[in-house]
DNA sequence: CGTCTATTTGAATGTACTCAAAAGCGGTGG
DNA sequence: CCACCGCTTTTGAGTACATTCAAATAGACG
C-alpha cells in the first residue's frame, strides 16, 4: 500500500515497523488531476509533497509570461519550494501536475511534530535538502559550460523514461532552449 | 574585534553576551594568502568558512581544464561545499582566496558540539542553508532565460563593488561567457 | 469530427564563441 | 626604482550555436 514512501524513508534512515506506521500518520494522500496547480505563483507553499504516481513540475514565470522549468518530479521524488515552505514566504514559483498524479503531503506544523515524535526524520529531511542542493549546484555548472545537446543527454540520464511522458516544450523549457531548437537537435542526433 | 561575525549571527538569532562569547570559542580565525586553496578539488571539505576580510570563490574545473565559478564570497559571506561537508564526501569543487583574506572556520565535529551547546545555531545554519538554496534557484532561472548582459547587471547588483576588486576573467566565468565577450559587452554598454 | 495546441521544418538573424594579435598591467628581481 | 616577463584585457574577423518568425503538419481532447 504505502511501500513506495516507506522504501524512500529506508534509503536514509532505518525505521522499525511501529515507527513506519506512526510516520505515515503524519502524511496525507491525495489525487491530483493533470494540470492542477499544487502551488500557485505568489502563494506560500504550505506543503511538502512526495510523488507516489504521476509527475509534477516546478517552474518560474518571467515578466514576459514565459515558463522556465526548475525541475521535474516523477514517482519517488520529493518536492516543495524549500524557501517559501520553511520561511512561510510567498513563492515566485509554481508547482503543477503534468500527469494524473497521486501525492503524499504534509504541512510544516505536522512536520515539526514528526521531528519531535521520531527525531530520525530531522536527519532524513536534512539529507533531502542536501541532495537538492547537490542537484542545483550541478545544474548551475552544466548551464555554465555545456551545450544544449550535452544538457539534453544529461536530462535523459537524470530522468530515465520521462522524455516519453511529457511534452517537448517542457523539456525545452527545462534545458533553456526553444521547442523549435530541441526538435531540430533530436532530428540531427537521430533519436 | 569579532563584531562582524557577531552581527552576522544577530541577523537570524538573538544571543545574550555570554552565548556570544561561548559561540566564538567554536570558531578559529586564520589569514589566507591570495590564491591559496582552502579546498582542493577531489578533497573532502572539512570546514565551514565565514569571510571576515577579503574574498573567496568556489569553482568547478571541467574535463578540458576550464574553471566555472559557482559563487563569490566577500566579507560577511559563509561558504562551504555543503554536500561534501555534511556527507564527508570528496568535492568536485574548489574554494580559493582571490585576495588576501581572513576567515573564521569550524569543523563538523565542532559544529555539532555548538548545536548541542547552543541549539539556536541549528536554526541559524538551517537559515543559511535556505538562503543558499534560494540563491541557487534564482541563478538557475536567470541562466535559463536571461541574456549575458542581464546576468552581468544582476551580478553587479548582487555583489556591489566586487567588480572593481576581482579579475574580469572570473566575472566572465561566473556569468558563463568568455572574457573576450565580457570585455566587448562592457565597451558597448559604456561602463 | 472539428478545434486547439504541440511539433516540425525552413529561412533569415542574432548572440556569443574561437582564434589570433596587440595593448595594458602587475609583480618580481636586479 | 625601473625593466622585464607573464598574465589579463582589448580588439577584430570569421564562425557556430541557438533564436525568431511563419507556415505546414501532427496529435490530443472534448
Amino acid at each position: 500500500m504505502h511501500q513506495l514512501i516507506l522504501n524512500n524513508f529506508a534509503l536514509h534512515i532505518a525505521l522499525p515497523p511501529a515507527e513506519q506506521e506512526q510516520a505515515l500518520t503524519f502524511f496525507q494522500l491525495r489525487e491530483v488531476k493533470k494540470r492542477t496547480l499544487l502551488l500557485h505563483p505568489g502563494e506560500t507553499d504550505r506543503y511538502v509533497y512526495f510523488v507516489k504516481r504521476g509527475c509534477l513540475r516546478m517552474f518560474y514565470t518571467d515578466n514576459s509570461g514565459e515558463d522556465h522549468i526548475i525541475g521535474f518530479y516523477p514517482e519517488n521524488w520529493w518536492v516543495c519550494d524549500i524557501v517559501s515552505f520553511f520561511k512561510a514566504k510567498p513563492s515566485a514559483n509554481a508547482i503543477q501536475a503534468l500527469e494524473e498524479s497521486e501525492v503524499y503531503y504534509t504541512s510544516l506544523p505536522q512536520l515539526e511534530k514528526l521531528f519531535q515524535t521520531i527525531p530520525k526524520f530531522e536527519r532524513f529531511f536534512r539529507i533531502l535538502n542536501q541532495n537538492g542542493f547537490d542537484l542545483y549546484q550541478r545544474r548551475i555548472t552544466s548551464q555554465l559550460y555545456k551545450t544544449a545537446e550535452e544538457r539534453y543527454l544529461e536530462f535523459r540520464k537524470r530522468y530515465p523514461g520521462l522524455e516519453q511522458r511529457i511534452a517537448q516544450k517542457h523539456i525545452a523549457s527545462y534545458l533553456g532552449i526553444t521547442p523549435a531548437f530541441l526538435s531540430m537537435m533530436r532530428k540531427e542526433s537521430g533519436v
